[in-house]
DNA sequence: TTATTTAACTACAACGTTATAGTGTTAATA
DNA sequence: TATTAACACTATAACGTTGTAGTTAAATAA
């Protein structure tokens, strides 16, 4: 219909150069107040909106920021979203999400066409396959090309970078305290095998606690699930081996997993088996998301803060954008707390 | 570093002219090929790729599509933008993501910046607010500006532009008659006020179900929530609401809700009344997300195929971008299927 | 031999901006 | 009166492409 007026055709229109037209808009001196006063009238009227992609062009940077997130369906990553879209809305940036679905590949190959196209900056959190493989060859690349990355969650001490984390040995210690105070002494740990970065830390932040208290640290009773992609199946998985395990160990009193869904099979397990939450055994999660919440019993949780992590790592990566001189690389811890609820005394 | 390499770079590395190095790399039959083998090993070693903002520019279309919804923490407009995103990386789309959070504000805010942006097409799911209010002006100016909007599950017949929807009538029934076939009678619905469309429609399917089956229409066992957005408190006045009527009416067999949220807040309220499921009550919700899968008793939903109707919504807008005659508007339904779980037997 | 075709390139304009460097007028100064 | 300054504007180049319309020079046809 009525494509949109450019500055050219309101020059044609008012018998003034381009020059002076772009000049009246942005209300330099250097032009007459009544061509000024006819040129903004006139661009109101025809609701003139300058050409970001030309802008683009011209100051070779876009004000568009790429997220690439593993997974979609993760209570954790669209908070952290949420963040990132508000603070960058407000700093006048728009957001592009792409999806890893936890492959290394898909992750090259968004952040190529992420690169190629019209992106000023990039915040990561890198899938499971990527930390498997320890190949971070994409992310040197594109900081190489002068485009900066931010870090989150998912990192890698082998790539140099902005990075905003949780301290997930912190938190898990937190966790675990949690437990302990309650009186609970055996404590099961259900976690992701080490190559996990942040699976890898929690388990570490258990062992901690465990130490400080003087429990002695039993391997039995801690599961290192080899998750993928969280299938139906390999939920079922999951709940297999926690259910051996509490067999196994019959005087468990805690159960201190290092995500919600994690946490929700213990639930599942626990119930079917007659045992009484959260008198007979203590169940703590990771990431304050909607299952915890509408579990039976809801489940006290560690809150990551997603949301906090995403305006962080964008405002990490805004400044990075406006800034000429390169200043070192920094990483931001985000405070985790303890949302109590059911599942625990 | 290594900024990004030009054609004409190229061009005066190889001594050529600008035009040259770009026909060259287009293989076209005009360059020789020698100049084409010298160009074509030159720019692979130097990875040349060409600028998307410049070509955006040129051709007046950024092969980019903006998605508006109301809020990312959920399950459905997760599975959505999912669909959107995996169709439209196929077909060399990027997608970007805004949130209205439910408010007829931003979403207009949002389709400005994003029509004054770099996007060739819009998919949006309306705001609460903006089908309460029944303000459509920024659809329509954006459609006036030639910009095609693909609307879908909360959409408006007063809007005229491609629309990609589930029968939710259908879907409704379908939820209703699943609990009349296990012999409830007395069915109490959760839906929300009428102005939400969807709410809308699955009330009316509700009716229908019941007057198929001769089971006489009683008002008191419909509650209609005026919820704006879902926070703790309001959650708390659902399960209140939910928890009188079950006092009211003692005979009340089976639960429809029209999301998970109110299902799962049927499903607290019942446990609390020590009520059994789905031995005395039974229930089912509409949309198949997290928490249907992880309450307990997991729930039976009406499962809306998310991520068929982002896929849809995207071949739809995709297909309008590249055509030039107006094609009439289409509006696409999605079929919903019961996924049967504990909650009803 | 001269005219014509073909091959292999180059120049130019355009997409919509903006910053820099002009260009005329008129008014103020020496 | 001649010089300079101030004002109000315009021309141009550039951002990185591509398609169309040239321009050469050599090869072919007349």
């Amino acid at each position: 219909m009525k494509k949109r007026i450019t500055l050219k055709q309101i020059a044609k229109e008012l018998n003034y150069s381009i020059s002076t037209v772009s000049k009246a808009l942005k209300n330099s001196p250097e032009i007459g107040i009544d061509a000024k006063t006819k040129i903004q009238a006139y661009a109101k009227l025809y609701n003139y909106k300058p050409n970001n992609v030309a802008l683009s062009l011209k100051n070779r940077k876009t004000k568009t920021i790429g997220v690439i997130i593993p997974e979609m369906v993760h209570y954790f990553f669209a908070k952290v979203i949420i963040g990132i879209e508000k603070f960058a809305k407000k700093k006048g940036y728009n957001v592009i999400i792409s999806l890893s679905n936890e492959s290394f590949e898909k992750e090259v190959i968004n952040i190529e066409t992420l690169v190629d196209g019209q992106i000023d900056g990039l915040i990561i959190s890198l899938s499971k396959e990527t930390l498997l493989k320890q190949d971070f060859h994409h992310i040197h690349e594109t900081i190489d090309l002068d485009i900066p990355i931010i870090l989150f969650d998912r990192i890698s001490s082998n790539v140099y970078c902005d990075k905003v984390i949780i301290d997930d040995i912190e938190g898990a210690k937190k966790a675990t305290n949690h437990l302990i105070k309650n009186g609970r002494k055996s404590i099961l740990l259900i976690t992701t095998e080490d190559y996990v970065s942040v699976g890898n830390l929690r388990t570490s932040g258990y062992i901690q606690a465990l130490k400080e208290n003087n429990i002695e640290l039993d391997t039995d009773l801690i599961i290192k699930v080899e998750d993928k992609k969280s299938t139906e199946e390999e939920l079922h998985n999951i709940e297999e081996r926690i259910n051996e395990v509490l067999k196994l160990k019959s005087n468990i009193d805690g159960i201190f997993a290092v995500n919600e869904i994690y946490a929700a099979s213990a639930l599942k397990v626990l119930k079917k088996n007659n045992i009484k939450i959260p008198e007979e055994v203590g169940v703590i999660g990771f990431t304050d998301g909607v299952i915890s919440r509408f579990s039976d019993p809801s489940l006290t949780t560690v809150d990551q803060h997603g949301e906090k992590i995403g305006k962080q790592a964008c405002k990490l990566l805004i400044e990075r954008l406006n800034i000429t001189n390169n200043i070192p690389y920094q990483t931001k811890i985000i405070e985790t707390s303890i949302t109590s609820r059911q599942s625990s005394k």
